[in-house]
RNA sequence: GGCCCCUUCGUCUAGUGGUUCAGGAUAUCUGGUUCUCAUCCAGAAGAUCGCGGGUUCGAAUCCCGCAGGGGUCACCA
């Protein structure tokens, strides 16, 4: 049989980290097995849906290489895939429950039922439609509420990621399958849908949990076998007790595709976020992670989502990319000064900065002084804690030494390195002091790559300039 | 309140009765790599394995109880 997943978003918005993780795990088991991955739409509440999050979510999804095989914008294989567009195929579910005397119509008004649940409160006693089942409920005409006619018992199940589970019968109740507006809820839709896309696996977070002997008491009343079900535990907020939720400040994935992040680091970190492969390997490539995931690794307590760690694995994934690979996506990132520099100067530039980046929008701040104009800024000097220590004159000196020797010099690595030596020597100076004068003229920046380097890159002409500039600023 | 889930360094985790008075990673701190920032390397600090009983020669690992946290009890998903 083949293994079909699914990830089944409702159209709220823009989808988080946390929601991410659960399709990737959804993803990552169809492909492990060489199964199909469906996307499906669960846009049955009207009142929630934000324009334009279908095509958000598939943007995330696509940008993080989740590709599905099957969803609202391939060929309809077992779709549609939007649940609004499947109203007709619910209520002929509906129906057979109907016939078998399985469902029936809620009697009550919104009031009324508001007032059951105050009493169930008050009585602390959990809130149970069934207790107040009507006896001769009026035949079904779509316009009040559609509710299954549970049957209570204990459920034991088998969790593929939980293990075994078991709840009372409390659990189990009269739940609305189709609303009063004519949509179904998604504890029926879901149910319905995942029999006629033939999904293998659930995959789903936690707070579905107690929901699931209401859907195995559906499944019996449906004649249906139920799927394996896998239910993951939360992505943490920062307080580590609740689940990461966009007040915590979670990001939409696009986001850190703006701010440079590699696809590769965010799913390296979600999918180590909770599973782990029983080594102590952290770095794994995406196809590693397909052959190696198990969702009985996978924990069952909640994980903390810690930027910290994500930027230090973006920082290692950039450090691995190959110079072309890491040009190619750095295409965007670019300062304005850099517009008109040549595609070999930029690389050229992006070699010394690779192993300093974190994030690729950190690009123009650690290179713009390979491409714009500097301006002398005398902070630089005076914060120095080698070089506010001399004279003007002295350091006025030094640099008037070093322009020599850099007049004469061919700029080449070699070459820069040989004549600095010399200086040092000759001069009798310590490399903090030379290097320093000579990075501080030459960059006007606060840190940069190593100095002979990024002279070489830098180039005579302009070093020469900017150490003329820094000159004039010392008289 | 009922039902249910969870509990190992700050964080992500290894660990399924004995070679673990708990290993790795990250974060933090220190030192080194001719200057800065970063990388890299070395090192430090950091968890009485939620608590209390029990079983056992021996428990983070098994059992019981408790506590704390969380979920759910919607015409939301």
């Amino acid at each position: 049989m083949t293994v079909r997943t699914r990830f089944a978003p409702s159209p709220t918005g823009y989808l988080h980290v946390g929601g991410v993780r659960t399709a990737l795990f959804a993803w990552v088991i169809a492909k492990k097995n060489n199964g199909k991955f469906i996307l499906r739409i669960e846009d049955t509440d009207k009142n929630r849906e934000v324009a334009g999050s279908i095509d958000h979510i598939m943007k995330s999804l696509s940008w993080l290489g989740i590709k599905w095989d099957e969803g609202p914008d391939t060929s309809n294989y077992l779709g549609p895939y939007l649940q609004s567009e499947r109203l007709p195929i619910y209520k002929t579910w509906a129906e057979k429950l109907i016939s078998k005397d399985l469902a029936y119509s809620d009697p009550y008004t919104t009031a009324q039922l508001d007032e059951f649940r105050q009493k169930a409160i008050t009585n602390k006693k959990p809130f149970l439609f069934r207790d107040h089942r009507p006896k001769n409920p009026t035949t079904w005409d779509g316009s009040t509420a559609l509710r299954l006619k549970s049957a209570p018992k204990i459920y034991t199940w088998h969790d593929a990621v939980m293990g075994n589970m078991q709840a009372g019968d409390s659990a189990i109740d009269d739940f609305i399958l189709i609303k009063s507006d004519g949509y179904p809820t998604y504890n029926f839709a879901h149910i319905i849908d995942d029999y006629l896309m033939e999904i293998t696996h659930v995959i789903r977070s936690q707070e579905f949990i107690s929901s699931i002997p209401r859907y195995l008491n559906l499944y019996e009343a449906l004649g249906l076998a139920p799927p394996i079900i896998a239910t993951l535990p939360y992505v943490m907020g920062p307080d580590g007790k609740k689940k990461l939720s966009k007040r915590d400040g979670a990001k939409d994935v696009l986001d850190y595709q703006a701010l440079g992040y590699l696809p590769e680091a965010i799913i390296n970190f979600l999918a180590t976020l909770g599973w782990n492969d029983g080594t102590e390997q952290e770095i794994f490539s995406i196809d590693e992670i397909i052959n190696k995931f198990e969702l009985s690794r996978v924990q069952n307590s909640g994980a903390v989502f810690d930027e910290k760690r994500l930027l230090w694995m973006n920082g290692s994934w950039i450090r691995s990319l190959d110079l072309d690979d890491l040009y190619q996506r750095s295409d965007k990132f670019w300062p304005e000064s850099a517009n008109n520099a040549d595609e070999q100067y930029k690389k050229k530039v992006l070699s010394l900065v690779q192993e300093r980046l974190k994030y690729l929008a950190e690009i123009p701040q650690l290179t713009n002084f390979f491409f714009a104009d500097q301006k002398v800024d005398p902070s630089l000097i005076n914060d120095n804690k080698y070089l506010s220590k001399l004279e003007k004159s002295e350091l006025k000196n030094i640099l008037s030494q070093a322009r020599i020797e850099l007049e004469a010099c061919d700029f080449s690595s070699v070459d820069l390195t040989r004549r600095l030596n010399q200086l040092l020597e000759s001069l009798k100076l310590k490399p903090a002091v030379l290097f320093s004068l000579v990075r501080v003229a030459t960059t006007q920046a606060p840190a940069s790559p190593a100095l002979v380097e990024s002279l070489a890159v830098i180039g005579k002409e302009l070093s020469l300039k900017r150490i003329d500039q820094q000159l004039s600023a010392l008289s």
